[in-house]
DNA sequence: GATGAATGAGCATTCATTCAT
DNA sequence: CATGAATGAATGCTCATTCAT
């Protein structure tokens, strides 16, 4: 594995330990010197960005996961929301960063406008124009689906009681129902 | 006006000059000493509690004048979505420390609670049993009503590009979509 | 001695002791905490500012001192100049920092400005008008005396063989043969 | 051009961009890599050090011109002292370099003594045995010709505030005062 | 000759917090 | 209640230099 990867994953490491990534949290953790983290990534928004590069592709891999079993609109909008809730369960700590990093994302650039892109392209190749999606604009379509998993999600990862898993029907219905048409 | 509300005042101001609040900001703002700012809050935490409620106590008046005109369902719905988008884009500081402090929350404590408590009791009060919602678990219905315009305002607050007015009326559609029943 | 000072003392022994002024060298020699130094200068420019002004006082003392003896034109100027030269032998150190901070003096601000006002009137007011000074631009004046001075200085504290004794006589006949009328 | 001579123009660009010579700068501006510059100058006191040699090359050229024509002992140290400052004015980074980096010159070592050696020869040769300089040691005489006009272009280095023409003639005539036999 | 990954000591600075007056 | 000097751990970052390929 190439250093580059190695820092990278100390970096995650970092964060799923102490909530947070420093520099000499993952130094200590890559056994990288500090001086080739920093020739590798040029700043600590460099390790911020491409971490988050790497994580939010972890996600839409999911993602893309349900996507391909190329479910019908009603089942593949429910089985989004689920796969957020479960994702976010499983990795509360990189799911927090995903969720706070709005700075992050704007250093890690072209990356992640590349992952956005072929994630948007993919489900709107799945929606198609089926005639079960009530019309609306892409922004909207997109937070009534996530908004309120990623609302819930967000809830949960401050106070961790119970499991996401309780309310999943539920909220996977809401979703379905804010889409659909008619 | 008491100390305590000069200091609290600057630590919003500092808020929203810098997207941050330090101690010094708010000393510099406030023309209060270090040490009497540690008087009235104890530590940093105590003011950014304190702040926390009070700019959360601003969202919810505003919220509470929407269902202090007792509308129907849909209406109090869509009322609810656009009355948040509007506020946030008029407030984007306040609403970025709302949305991104899921921490300070936690200390700020009691206050909080209660402003809460009251809220949901307000709308519970309001809803009643219409038949009109469908029925689902209580944060089901907060996140599904708030999440997606939670989540717009979250994107719209980076990037600051348009105006959310353009969308309003769709999201609060789909947000009425979401909990009416059948 | 007010802490202040005593971080002002520390700096200066730095200065002497390693050729220049580092925070670590500072809090080493002063007793004083990092912080503590912060509150007092700033930065650390402000404490090479604060360092400029008080050296510079130092070494601008000497010259009201010559001035003080209200010698005549010719004595004066050459006394100047050997003034120059002894204080450059005995604090070399302090000579270099003088010589080398252009950058410094800026930073030091008003404080400087104060002293070389001060010392330019005190100056011009011993000139006078007296008819054995060759009229010519202030600025001109003083480089004149001093820069001759000046540039051997430098040349000594690089290479500090010999002693500058050897021609301050040499150097304050020329210094005078500049200036003089006729 | 050889490698070297396109390293050292690079050091030079990052001088007059940057005001200082890292070896990062040169990196970027030379296209060669960290290795090649060090197989070249062996440290970066060898960059400085014939980076020192070729800008006072620079200067020494103009210098000679000057003497080149034969001038009187007058017409000569007014020149002298004119070219200084119009080179000053000219070149501010390479002079800024030249009068603050005592220290290269340590390094540059041989081919800088070479320089100061054959250019005190030119002015020696000049100026020969004329009887209307006054007899005064060798150093004296080189500072008091140009001690004043560093002294001012140092000044005028940090405050670039008008033009060092203006005052050139004044200056002329006191250098030629203080070196004028009676 | 050329390359660039790797090194790590060293530096300035921030900031929440304490406490004697 | 108010003041502000003092604290010091922690942090991000720079930069000359080495060396295996």
């Amino acid at each position: 594995m190439s250093r580059r990867e190695t820092i990278l994953d100390a970096a995650l490491e970092s964060l799923e330990a102490d909530g947070e990534v420093t520099i000499e949290g993952v130094r200590g953790r890559s056994g990288a010197s500090i001086g080739s983290i920093y020739h590798h990534f040029g700043d600590k928004d460099g390790i911020l960005g491409a971490l988050y590069a790497r994580v939010l592709g972890e996600y839409q891999a999911g993602v893309l996961l349900v996507l391909g079993a190329d479910p019908n609109a009603e089942d593949g909008i429910k089985d989004l929301v689920r796969h957020h809730l479960r994702w976010v369960e499983r990795n509360p700590e990189r799911a927090l960063f995903l969720l706070d990093r709005g700075a992050a994302r704007e250093r890690a650039g072209e990356e992640v406008e590349e992952l956005n892109k072929s994630l948007f392209a993919a489900v709107e190749d799945w929606i198609g124009d089926q005639e079960s999606i009530c019309p609306m604009p892409r922004e909207v379509f997109f937070v009534s689906v996530f908004g309120p998993a990623q609302a819930l999600s967000r809830s949960w990862l401050v106070h961790r009681d119970g499991s996401l898993r309780a309310v999943e029907d539920d909220l996977a219905d809401a979703a379905w129902r804010a889409v659909r048409s008619a």
